[in-house]
RNA sequence: GGGAGAGUAGCUCAAUCGGUAGAGCAUCGGCCUUUUAAGCCGCAGGUUCAGAGUUCAAGUCUCUGCUCUCCUACCA
């Protein structure tokens, strides 16, 4: 057995060894010459490393000059006098900073007694190393020799300007910290391949840096996101992923098995109805960062696996969470204005500059649908011959017409939403009660041709951002509601339409009123750092394996 | 689900009417102590996504498959 195992472990490698390529075969040659200086290729723990950034700014000009005129003074002095006595030299001053940087090779120029380098990391596109073979060590400077481009490096030296004014660390030492047996992209025009880019964002993170600073610019948003919340006394929960029943939302769940158990469950599509239990429970404001799953189709907006952020507030309702939303949209904005140097009142997103300064707006949906309609919401004929005129869908598949408030909504969706200024963050409030099931119907539109619930969308750069509602909190209405959901629709929808027993139970004991609220995360990450497609603000986007 | 486009050297890209697959960068060898995409000289590098077909001849035309991109559809 173990001679089987050992042969075919001995094949395998003699085949790899054929398949290697022929760079890769270089870069490897390289890196055994590294180990026979006596260096370790993959390098070990650094303590005290500045980054490029804190690098580049310890530059002085003056001791940096100062040392220069020394230095120059004591040349001349032996110039002039090659048998001046170490005692007689003018003094030499070196008060330059001395930095300990590391960075990923981008650039390699070797001049022969003199090689320059130019490092990467996550604060500096480029960072100049010159490594000489008088000024830095013997090893350091073998090693500078064998480097290839991608390879992990630790410099140490003092910090100077070139004769072209570059700043530049003049290494004294130079050490490996990690091999890239891989050959890079090419060095001006980055990895453009864009399926490698998103299967292998390792790569592209460092030869794009501006992905890099996307993802680093996401997580800065999320830490103002928490920053805000707890500020005003929410506080962060975590509740399961793996549900029974997959609810607060209508999508189709993705499925998996407990063994233990010998359960079925499903990856929570939204948390909402764990975070309200919290509510019942006593804890009076809360949120969760919540990964939710999906099992629908991608496009530029929509991931399986995506981030909102939910949050309730007992004794709160939906006007509550239209200034929280606001005042928290507008501080991470102000954020990604000053890391990025833009301006929150003209936040450049695609051909847009989205206004994130003033205060945003407010519309009703009955509002925007008579505008772009000509006709009140209360027209069901009106708008059910209109939606026959455009070509939207009016029966379902059976045959059976759709509810009233499906034409309405569609109608809405295809041309009301159109009509809101993507450049203006705006809040459409009061949607229909039906399609809301858990949010409180609006006081005194009841008997209203279309009843109404006090419910809002945020609506930016011409995405939906998310909903807040003032949440139902009567056990009896809410599960009519539940069950109003369940009918009337066909056997595949009603998989993922649920009706949570314990959720009932739980408004039994008795929530108090509150505001709640659900924002795409993902999507205001690309608002805030202009990207058009929510695979640029995830660091692993969903794709299919290949073949 | 539907439509359009793409896949060529390690990378970025060319290749006219179907007629010898090229360049730049990277690599390799040589020279070079202030370069900025360093420079100079020289070498090497290809299953043109995979498979089938048409043809004297296919990167190019046809078909099938795979993957990606964009549009569209679906999506509380």
């Amino acid at each position: 057995m173990s001679d089987q195992i050992e042969q075919s472990v001995g094949d395998q490698s003699a085949e790899n060894s054929v398949d290697i390529h022929h760079l890769e075969q270089q870069r490897r040659e390289n890196r055994d010459a590294v180990i026979a200086l006596g260096l370790l290729p993959y390098g070990e723990r650094a303590d005290d490393l500045l980054t490029l950034a804190g690098a580049h700014n310890l530059y002085a000009s003056q001791a940096d000059e100062q040392y220069k005129e020394t230095n120059q003074a004591q040349r001349q002095a032996k110039r002039d006098n090659p048998d001046i006595s170490e005692a007689d030299l003018p003094e030499l001053i070196d008060n330059r900073a001395r930095v300990r940087v590391a960075g990923r090779v981008m650039l390699h120029r070797d001049n022969g007694k003199l090689i320059w380098l130019n490092l990467r990391d996550h604060t500096r596109d480029t960072f100049q190393i010159a490594v000489s073979k008088r000024d830095c060590d013997e090893a350091g400077f073998k090693l500078a020799k064998l480097l290839d481009g991608g390879d992990i490096v630790i410099a140490e030296g003092p910090l100077t300007k070139t004769n072209t004014g570059e700043i530049t660390c003049w290494a004294d030492t130079l050490i490996p910290a990690s091999k890239c047996l891989v050959p890079p992209p090419e060095k001006h025009a980055g990895l453009q391949d864009t399926e490698r880019r998103y299967r292998q964002r390792y790569m592209d993170m460092w030869s794009n840096p501006e992905t890099t600073r996307v993802l680093l610019l996401r997580s800065k948003i999320m830490s103002a996101m928490r920053r805000y919340l707890e500020r005003n006394d929410f506080v962060e929960v975590e509740t399961p992923v793996l549900q029974t029943q997959a609810g607060g939302a209508a999508a189709r769940p993705f499925l998996t098995h407990m063994n233990a158990l010998s359960l079925d469950l499903s990856l929570r599509i939204a948390p909402e109805l764990y975070l309200k239990r919290l509510l019942v429970g006593g804890i009076p404001r809360v949120f969760e960062v919540s990964r939710n799953f999906r099992n629908e189709g991608l496009d530029k907006s929509h991931n399986p696996e995506f981030t909102s952020l939910e949050v309730y507030q007992a004794f709160g309702n939906y006007e509550t969470m239209m200034e929280l939303t606001e005042g928290l949209i507008r501080e991470l904005a102000e954020l990604a204005a000053s890391e990025l140097d833009n301006d929150t009142s003209a936040m450049p997103f695609g051909d847009l500059k989205i206004d994130f300064a003033s205060s945003f707006e407010r519309v009703t949906y009955s509002q925007l649908f008579e505008k772009a309609l000509g006709f009140s919401i209360d027209e069901t004929e009106k708008a059910r011959a209109e939606c026959e005129k455009r070509g939207y869908k009016t029966k379902s598949k059976d045959g059976t017409p759709i509810d009233d408030i499906f034409i309405i909504n569609e109608l809405f969706e295809e041309v009301a939403e159109g009509m809101i200024d993507p450049a203006k963050p705006t809040f459409v409030l009061d949607y229909p009660a039906s399609l809301s099931p858990l949010t409180r119907p609006k006081q005194g539109t009841e008997n209203d041709v279309v009843p109404l619930a006090d419910r809002w969308d945020i609506f930016i750069g011409g995405m939906e951002i998310g909903p807040a509602y003032t949440e139902l909190n009567d056990p009896d209405i809410q599960a009519e509601k539940f069950l109003e959901q369940l009918s009337g629709v066909d056997a595949e929808e009603s998989t993922f339409r649920t009706f949570d027993e314990d959720f009932v139970n739980a408004l039994k004991v008795g929530m108090p009123p509150a505001g709640g609220l659900g924002l795409g995360m993902d999507r205001i990450v690309m608002l805030l750092s202009n990207q058009r497609s929510i695979r640029d603000v995830l660091p692993f986007p969903m794709m299919k394996p290949q073949a």
